[in-house]
DNA sequence: TAATGGTATGTTTGCGATAACATGATGTTT
DNA sequence: AAACATCATGTTATCGCAAACATACCATTA
């Protein structure tokens, strides 16, 4: 009918009927169906972003921009959550292709293989973010987890405390917690110390995970001189247990955090934290989807966010 | 043909039939249309899930819970945020029900008559959360913010701190601000005060709105023994600030927040809070869906999740 | 044996929109 | 005035699936 061009391109539509068709619409209180839409058109309006947890300001943040960019393109967010498990990954990117999404927003750049082969098949534009890998699957956003914590462990070497502990994530699927621990142990041994496992431990991503990594820390026999942590929540945490045990910061124990949450700076003594555009790093992904799905052309399929490192009381 | 009914009820084909059907179907890499599907049986596996922000712990436990309870149900998630704007809302509820959702989530209890209306007349589930008002479009998931307010207060009242001061959430469009603000003053009253417009403070939802708020209080000529907080956040950032004044807690200065964000019990000192239990709340609030769509009918269509004041150091 | 019932599979139709084409009504050119 | 663009609108087929009905087959029972 001449209903659907007043929908979606009322300029090739008569003024007069233009406004007859409206007002009908108005009367009858229509609403398109954007599945019908979808099926005959080819085109779903939905963009499917997979992230491992949303608990979490940084992947919090990132999702807030994606919708907002997308939104302004007219696309829909459909969400998954994979609690940091690939296969569950995997099974959402079918669940989510069956649905014909247009695209999709992915955390982390490490995926099964069976994730990619569809990825790579669908043919449909892939945003990899929170980290740079070598080869995105098609495009990518974020910064890399590994110089960003070379140069943090790089600062607390030039401060000289010694020895460095490091207070990480789980490794198990989570690219960016090998990434960073990667950089952590690349700046020791390129300042010619060598990375002690004594000064290493995972800790769930938690303030108490952060706290009790802090309470093993200090009673090992050689007490580390600095933490760098996973990030900010971890560091946070320490950073509590510290003050709970009267221990003083920066002078008997220096932390560094990552991700500069807001509490970074706020928490007293403020906390040297590595910042990254989390807001921007979301919002850029979902424009960069939208050009895509607009028929322009990307000029740069890998858009490095940078990062910036906050020096602040706690080193 | 029977390719339909092998994917939606293997039960009802012949056992020789269904392995060969689902070989073919292996070996071919078939993956079947959701949005046919939808348009098909009318049914589109989709819910809608509308909060005004995700940056905050409570409703991004809230979306984690309401997303895993749906995702067992088979169901997928569209979000939408609103960034607290009621028109805003409206336009995604119209936009989401153009999409036909089959069921929709919204956070909060007070919305556009628009928004009223096109939820009554669309038929489907309803489930609004985090709060709970008089009368529900639909179901309702949560808890009484007016009573929790009324009760923390009545908790710093009975310490006997006076005067007691209030850092709240800008009102508009943000129901539980309202409520909480109600709450704290009916708590006053009860107790023959009355509430002081120079105790009594809005600030922007983050800890340097909190710091900034506690500033202000105190440098009243009349200066609060003890601020109730909106939240977690404004209550962690008014104690960061304490601290940074060197005012003691909770001797010169008594906080409660609201939330119990894990923060809460981690801080030192640790602080006072309103325990809500977040994860569950949007797990049944999916759970109900669920149920619902399923054809089963449900038991009570307000659920009252309670809530515990978590006395501690701050008060 | 014929009638009955149940199970397994095939056929037809339509969900609500769009793409591509067909038509009709104007105006413009030679 | 005939031929041709041009614009506005109507027609038809199709998207991939499921609901409802139709058929074929076998087993049971009277």
């Amino acid at each position: 009918m001449t209903v659907a061009r007043v929908l979606r391109d009322p300029s090739k539509v008569a003024p007069a009927t233009l406004s007859r068709v409206q007002r009908v619409l108005r009367e009858t209180g229509y609403t398109p169906d954007l599945m019908a839409r979808g099926l005959a058109s080819k085109r779903s309006g939905l963009v499917a972003v997979i992230v491992p947890v949303l608990t979490n300001s940084l992947i919090a943040e990132i999702v807030q921009g994606l919708t907002n960019a997308l939104a302004e393109g007219g696309l829909h967010v459909v969400l998954g959550v994979s609690d940091f498990r690939l296969n569950e990954e995997e099974a959402m990117i079918r669940a989510f292709l069956s649905r014909r999404v247009d695209a999709i927003y992915l955390s982390g750049v490490v995926h099964s293989p069976g994730s990619r082969r569809m990825l790579v098949e669908s043919g449909i534009p892939v945003v990899e973010g929170a980290n740079l890998g070598e080869s995105p699957i098609d495009m990518a956003v974020g910064h890399s987890n590994l110089a960003a914590a070379y140069e943090t462990t790089r600062h607390l070497i030039e401060r000289s405390y010694d020895p460095i502990g490091y207070i990480g994530a789980q490794l198990n699927d989570n690219d960016r917690a090998r990434d960073r621990r990667r950089g952590y142990e690349t700046a020791l041994l390129g300042a010619g110390r060598t990375p002690d496992p004594d000064h290493y431990i995972e800790a769930p991503l938690n303030l108490i995970g952060g706290a009790q990594a802090m309470a093993t820390l200090l009673m090992r026999s050689s007490r580390p001189r600095a933490v760098f942590c996973y990030s900010d929540v971890l560091a946070v945490g320490a950073h509590f247990e510290c003050q709970r045990r009267g221990i003083a910061i920066p002078t008997e124990m220096a932390i560094a955090g990552y991700d500069d949450l807001e509490i970074a700076g706020q928490v007293v003594p403020s906390l040297t934290s590595l910042r990254v555009p989390r807001y921007e790093i979301g919002h850029r992904a979902g424009a960069m989807i939208c050009r895509r799905l607009a028929g322009e052309p990307i000029e740069e399929r890998i858009v490095n966010t940078g990062f910036e490192l906050m020096v602040r009381d706690s080193t």
